[in-house]
DNA sequence: CCGGAATAGTTGAACATTCAATGTGTTTAA
DNA sequence: TTAAACACATTGAATGTTCAACTATTCCGG
């Protein structure tokens, strides 16, 4: 690399701002879900999508990318989900080296008693303090860069509660 | 609580959309910084921060609030750091429960050499997805939900790299 | 000056994530 | 048809984070 392009005064101002704001935000709604629910908001997430889907089923690997996850991060944390008994594992009948995680009645129920209160978490800190443009704004911002980082897999959006 | 104040599709798609970029982005930054310098981001930011001061040195709480980290965390992050030579606790001299953390002469060498990747990675995987007016509109969302969130701490931002 | 309350920081246990390695099943191409 | 390459998922070890104690010190009201 010859040199470096270093950040000008404004990209260094957001920067500084988006890490500060992020990891308040996410260590706000972390506590919030862990303090109701019992879990990270990374495993609400996987409850989420599997909740979204016909029969409230997903191959390990599917569920992993709409999730945003590991194959390694999601395997723990079914586990983890398993034991609780808000998921069930079962075998893909197309493919013996597959997974199937599926919701369970109690997960369902668990994620329904959980959102309520997530949502008006999201809601509170961020939606809140911002002006309608600005979640337009914010939405096309973050398009932008989820689409250069290959998130495409976490689209469509399925019309569905957070 | 009466009733949910759910999302609306508009903010159901940013709230989405923003998920799927932080995750990614993040992502990104801690694994690239990992390979080449062998931290995590977290810790890349407490070198930061010690690097911008006068001494290189602060408190451990006002290290904490400026990294946006919990006094937990530091204190294990600042552990790892000074096993590596990159980080030295010191007394306080006009507290007797405090504990300063100085930014060795190594550490900076470490941080120096680790800026220019990292720098990249932000600029090539943020910056460069973004036009200049959304550069602003970032800052200026990230700012209002910060200050909100009461992370007014952060700033000023001092006049430094990264 | 004393004693209780608050503050600074650390610690260990429990939990979450990453990484590399592994086992198993499927696909591909000679 | 078979061997090599690839894909799916899991595992255990190492690392990082959280949470709830805990120690030590300072602050503050009487």
């Amino acid at each position: 690399m010859a040199h470096t392009r270093w950040l000008d005064d404004e990209e260094q101002h957001t920067w500084r701002a988006f890490l500060t704001a992020n990891r308040l935000l996410m260590d706000r709604l972390d506590r919030q879900l862990q303090n109701e629910a019992g879990i990270p908001h990374t495993y609400y997430e996987i409850l989420v999508r599997l909740s979204e889907v016909p029969g409230r089923t997903l191959r390990m690997s599917q569920l992993a990318s709409s999730a945003m996850s590991s194959r390694s991060r999601l395997s723990h944390a079914v586990s983890r989900l398993e034991e609780a008994g808000w998921i069930r594992r079962r075998e893909c009948p197309t493919d013996r080296r597959g997974a199937l995680a599926e919701l369970t009645a109690e997960g369902l129920a668990a994620l329904e008693a959980a959102a309520p209160g997530h949502v008006e978490a999201v809601r509170t800190h961020l939606f809140d303090q911002l002006s309608r443009e600005q979640v337009i704004q914010l939405g096309e911002i973050s398009e932008a860069v989820a689409r250069h980082l290959g998130g495409e897999e976490a689209w469509p959006l399925p019309r569905a509660r957070c």
